[in-house]
Formats: C-alpha cells, sequence, structure tokens
DNA sequence: CTGCGATATGCAGGCGGGTCGATGCTGTTG
DNA sequence: CAACAGCATCGACCCGCCTGCATATCGCAG
C-alpha cells in the first residue's frame, strides 16, 4: 500500500465529470485531498520543490517550518503515503523529493471541462 | 466571508511555483482544500453537478448521501462559505449551484508545470 | 390565523488528527 | 568500540470536526 493515488488514477473518476461518483471513489480522492488540505503540508511540499536539488532532508525542513523534528517526520509520512512525496535514504539523512505526476494528476481529477463532449451549452 | 477562495486567487499563489508559499496563503489554500477533503462533500458536489438542471435542494440531497437533513445543510455551508456552491432560496425550498470556476481555481493553483519559464533544468 | 413542510441553527457525543517530548534505531565519526 | 547525529516510532494531550437529535425560523396552503 502507500501511494493512495495510484489506487484511484486508473479509474479516472472525476467528482465533476458526468454521473455522481460512487462512496468508494469518494473517499479515495478525499484521502489524498486530506493530505494536501494541511498549511504545514503545503509548505513542505513547497519547500521541497523549490529547493536546490528539488529534494531536501527533514534537518533542513524543521527549521522553516517551525515544527519539531517528530512533527515533521510525521507530516512527511502522510504525504508519501498518498503518494505525493518519495523517499530515499541516503547515509543518515532521508532525502524527500515530489513525485512527478502526483498533483497534477489531482489537479486533473477536480478539472472537469477537459472534455466538450458533454453538453454544457452556453450557462 | 464566505468565498474564502476569492481570497487568494488573486495573488495567484501556487504551492508548487517558484519558491515557498508563506504561512499565509498556505492556510488560505489548507482552507479550501479541507472543504474539498471529505467523501460526503466530494458526493454532494457530484451530485448537484449531475443534476438536471445543475442544481439541487437539499431535501433530494439528503437520501443518495445517507446522512440526516442537519448534516448535509452543515456540508452544504460549509462548501457555501469556501466559494464552491452557490445558494439561491426559491419559495420553501434552498437550491445550491455549483461556482463554474471555483474548482478549476484549485486545479490551476495546484498545476504547476503552467509555465516553463522558471529554470527546471533536466534535474 | 393556524398548520405543515423545507431549512437552518444549537447542542452534545465521539472519533480522528496535529503537536510535542521521550525513546529506539541506524549509520557515521573519532 | 564508543560516542554522536539524523530520523522514525510511541504515547499522550488537546482541539477541531462529523454526525444526529431537538428546536427555531421561514414560506406556503387551507
Amino acid at each position: 500500500m502507500g501511494t493512495a493515488l495510484a489506487e484511484m488514477t486508473m479509474p479516472q473518476i472525476s467528482p465533476l465529470a458526468g454521473e455522481p461518483i460512487d462512496r468508494a471513489d469518494a473517499e479515495r480522492l478525499a484521502g489524498v485531498l486530506k493530505a494536501l488540505a494541511d498549511p504545514a503540508r503545503l509548505r513542505l511540499l513547497s519547500l521541497i520543490q523549490s529547493a536546490p536539488e528539488g529534494e531536501a532532508c527533514v534537518c533542513d525542513l524543521t527549521a522553516p517550518l517551525g515544527l519539531s523534528q517528530p512533527t515533521v517526520s510525521h507530516h512527511l509520512r502522510i504525504l508519501t503515503e498518498a503518494g505525493l512525496l518519495e523517499r530515499e535514504k541516503r547515509g543518515v539523512w532521508a532525502f524527500y523529493r515530489i513525485v512527478p505526476a502526483a498533483i497534477g494528476t489531482i489537479a486533473d481529477l477536480l478539472t472537469p471541462p477537459r472534455k466538450r463532449a458533454t453538453k454544457k451549452s452556453a450557462r
């Protein structure tokens, strides 16, 4: 498990597509969104993305966030399990990097006007 | 108040753009994402969007959701305050409709690769 | 005016989540 | 081998949120 994202990228569900999504899909999508819906975690993603090599270790993230090291590890764990981050341990350090297509996938799931096939008229 | 979305659409913040977002922007974006990060609310958006006229009243939503009427009203209130839904009262009924650009705005905020201007090199 | 149906609000219970301090584990350094 | 640094895990506290029940409010019908 982990990568909760992968479990719904294939079915290509979209809450705003055609018909209502079922409970299972709603809970999966909500799960990933829950991982994103936290100021600390959004800042973590932002910090990691804007880091020199696109990666950062925990010790570089605690200070700018103003949170304790266990708390930062906790958030990184949640983001990783959601499929938004990937972890690579080099020596004593654990480097986190953003999974390239992850956020984009979520953005796509929230973007309905992708297909003009469905009527929508002139509103 | 209401429309928490409007308060951050102008600054055009993006957690994955160039530099790290500050605490205020992170909290604003997290606030809107929190409104989305709930199975019941995702289903509500989906149900409303796929309704005949793109709108629905509370009485039509309680049954498919399997939640009590007060709970549904509660979720609709949260979605409305987040700027994702708009409410129109006609007679005894309250009709809810999706704010067209709302979800798209969030999707855009989560879509970084829009501008190649920022270096990114070959990683 | 009285009654009824549709919503919103108040209140309370219960669960999940964010945070920290303490601790354990692993790999590096001397 | 001993000491130390980086990180993950554990336990606990506290707050916020989802949910339902009861109640208030508004609009319409008779």
